[in-house]
Parts: C-alpha cells; structure tokens; sequence
DNA sequence: GCACTCTAAATTGTATCCAATTTTGGATTC
DNA sequence: GAATCCAAAATTGGATACAATTTAGAGTGC
C-alpha cells in the first residue's frame, strides 16, 4: 500500500487519520502518540507534529500541551453549534447546486448512494457513513463555492465526531431516502425542493442524536491506522 | 513589549503576524523568511514553521513548496468567495445576536464604533479597519456561536487581504453608519432588521470592490511586525 | 490493605544539524 | 549589450538531539 513511490507528507497523514475517524476506526479520545503515528507512516515526528496541528485546526484532534494528541470529543454545545453551522451553510448551497448540476455530477452523486447502499448491506456501517458525509461534500463541490465546501468539509468531519459520540437510532437507514430525494431534486434543478430537503435532512440528523450522555467514549489503538 | 514573562508561542506569533496583516502593515505577497521572523520573536524556526502553518490553515499566508511563506494574495474568484459565504453566515448571526444581545454587549459594540471613528479621524486607516472587522466578529460573539463564529474571523481575515487588493472607494467611512444602523437594530432587539442590515451591509462592501484590477501589490519588509 | 511519595521511564517542546532545493551573482558567449 | 550557464550563498524540508514535563511504578509508612 505504502510500499513504491508514495511520498509520505504532514498532509497525508492528516488525511489518512482523518478518514479513519471518518470512518469510526478511530474513536473520540483516542491517545495519537506522536513516536506511533511516525513509526506507523514512517517519517519523523517533525512531520507527525505538522500533520496533528493541521487536524487539531480543523478540531477533529484535541493538543493538550505537554501532553500531547487525542481524537477529539466534542461536547455537547459543540455537537449542536456544528449542526447550527451546517444549517446556515448547506441549504443554499444545496440551491445553488441544483442551479448548476450537469448530467455528470448527478451520476456521480447517485454513485456515492450506490456505494453507500451496498456498503450498508455488507454491515460496513463506518465506510458508510464516510460515503454520506462525501455526498454532502460533493454536493458542496458542484455548488463551486471552495470557500464554502472548505467549511462544509470540516464541519462533516467533525459531524462523524459528534455521531460517534451520540448517535442514538442505531440500524435506522435514514440517509437513504434523504439523499435519493435530494439527488432528485437537484437533478430536475429545484433548487427550493433542495434547499427545503437539505434542511430538514439537517434537523433529522440533528434530532437522531441523543446528546444526553454519550454512548461511544473507549479509546481504540492507532493501529487501525494502516491498510 | 516583549521583554518580561511574555512567552512566545507558535500562537501568539501567528496572532501577531495576522494582526499586522489585519492592519496593513503586512501587505500582500509579503515574504515571511522562517530565519527573518525567528529572529525578530527570538524563537527557533521550529516554533515559526508551526505558526506559519497555522497562518496558511487560515488562508491568511500561502506556503509555496521549498519556497516559503508569502502573505496571501486571493484571487478574484476568492475574495468573491470570500464575500458570498460571508453573506451566508453574518445576516442570519446578526440576527440570533439580536436577540440575545445585553446592554453590555450593545456597550461593547459602542466602543468599537467610537474608537473606529477616533481612528479614522487621527489617519489611522489600518486600526480603524481592525477595529472595523473587530465589530463583526463581535456580533458573531454575541450570537453565541462559537463555531460560526470561528468561521466568520477566519473570514473577516481573509477580507482584509482582499480589501488591500482591490479596495476602489477610497475616502468612504461607508462603514460608519452601516454600523451604526446595526448597532441599533441589536439594541432594540429588533432580529429581521439586523439581518437585513447586515445582509445590504455585506453586498455594499462588495460592490465597494473593483475586482478587475489588484490596487496593491508591492511587498513590505516583515520589520513592520514588532512594537 | 490503602494511600502517599519519590524516582525512573516515557513523551512532548524546542533547538540544532544536515541534505535538498532554490535563489543570486558573475563570468562567458553570441 | 543581452541572454545563458554555472557555482556559491541562502533558504527550506526533515531528522536528530536535548531539555522540560508528564506519566508510571515501586517502595514506604500508616
């Protein structure tokens, strides 16, 4: 996997631990030793130090100093400001993407529903929330607003942080039907129907959470890291 | 000023740096030498690498590969960005802030807006437009938001850089009433205005622009930085 | 048996060192 | 005189070394 000419690098190591938080891999609180992340990837801790800053910037790691890296549990205010954030950014954005879809973009999409539907019947539920998130980011992407799908991106990451910690209605496939409507509506370019489905697909997810205690909270081994 | 218990982190220094950007005194393009800025903070490149890391997570330094740090110089599409995801975020916190704001907070604001004018009047643009972006971010705090409101510093940020490039309507105090007009809207507790306000107040700083040609451009020593 | 303390190991923060790349400056050529 | 090329200097990328802090654990006392 990492065996030719792969150039290790603070931003992929970020990627790397980012996607295995994505996919529940890696859970909240879990320790990122430094002398393990670089002895798993290789490099020296120069390069390890860089790439937990970068996701501590984006708060998916917490740096406690002196004491070092852990995946990050967002409390419970966190959990809600995300998902106010996300509210504020997606809807419209989900507009302007139905302004804009080509034929290209939605295939792509219904891909991403495909993968995610086969991914749920396989019992892989970590790589399928990973799809959902990516079709919220895709969708960010086809509205062509970089500036936007940058927060977008973080604020899904850190949703996959906050659905590790409080997720309560577990085995319900709510996604699916949320995002086969959303895919419709931004195939026949309604944006309104887009920006009303994006929203309130938000408040369910919101309102899927218990944020009273949180389930998830033992800390696994970085080494679920390589594969 | 920085003779005492003052400890220099990589987040102060970043402070520092984005502060001067904030105030023109770093414009755009700018080189930031890691040895130049070591030595003027008296810490080691490992802490300057970390703090310009930080910058350019921020979009406030870009890092050229081998070639270093340069303060950023956004590109039209991106200070349009820049603007439209502003105008996502800012009217409908104005308006949560609207609601919740206390008389304390509408003091705060006050201030802000009295020591723009002191600024303006005594020829400091660059405070006075500190002080000026201050004033949102401080809406975004009074709405209670910290996640948006993380997003909307990052944003008034970048702004700067774009105001320094493309600025046309120079001599302007455009800014002065639009403030006070919401500052008003805030007091009287009065949400949909301050939204409304806001959202008109966003669109004129962006027609304020002339984005066909960048005004700035020469680059300024990094000396600028400490007093 | 439990708590406390003190020491040793481990881990992080920062500085320094070396290799690799870029930049600069001058000499050479047309 | 302008462009090109090559070598020296400067700068960045990354690894290592060392100091400071935290963590773990054995030993002691009650």
């Amino acid at each position: 996997m990492d065996g030719a000419g792969s150039d290790i690098t603070a931003e992929t190591i970020a990627a790397d631990i980012a996607f295995a938080v994505h996919e529940h891999r890696l859970a909240p609180g879990s320790k990122l030793s430094e002398d393990e992340v670089g002895h798993v990837f290789g490099v020296s801790r120069t390069v390890v130090r860089a790439a937990l800053q970068r996701l501590a910037h984006d708060r998916l790691v917490e740096l406690k100093r002196n004491r070092g890296a852990f995946v990050a549990q967002p409390s419970v205010t966190e959990a809600r400001e995300v998902f106010e954030a996300r509210a504020l950014l997606e809807p419209r954005t989900a507009r302007s993407a139905a302004r804009r879809a080509t034929p290209d973009d939605i295939g792509i999409l219904q891909r991403h529903i495909d993968e995610e539907h086969a991914a749920v019947r396989e019992g892989s539920a970590g790589r399928a929330l990973y799809l959902s998130g990516r079709f919220h980011l895709e969708i960010a992407r086809i509205a062509d607003q970089a500036t936007i799908a940058e927060f977008i991106g973080q604020l899904v990451s850190r949703s996959s942080l906050v659905i590790a910690l409080y997720w309560e209605r577990r085995g319900a496939l709510c996604e699916s039907h949320a995002h086969h409507a959303l895919l419709r509506a931004l195939a026949e370019h309604d944006g309104a129907r887009a920006e009303e489905l994006m929203q309130s697909h938000l408040v369910d997810l919101l309102t899927s959470l218990d944020l009273r205690n949180r389930t998830s909270a033992p800390t696994s081994l970085s080494q679920a890291l390589k594969l």
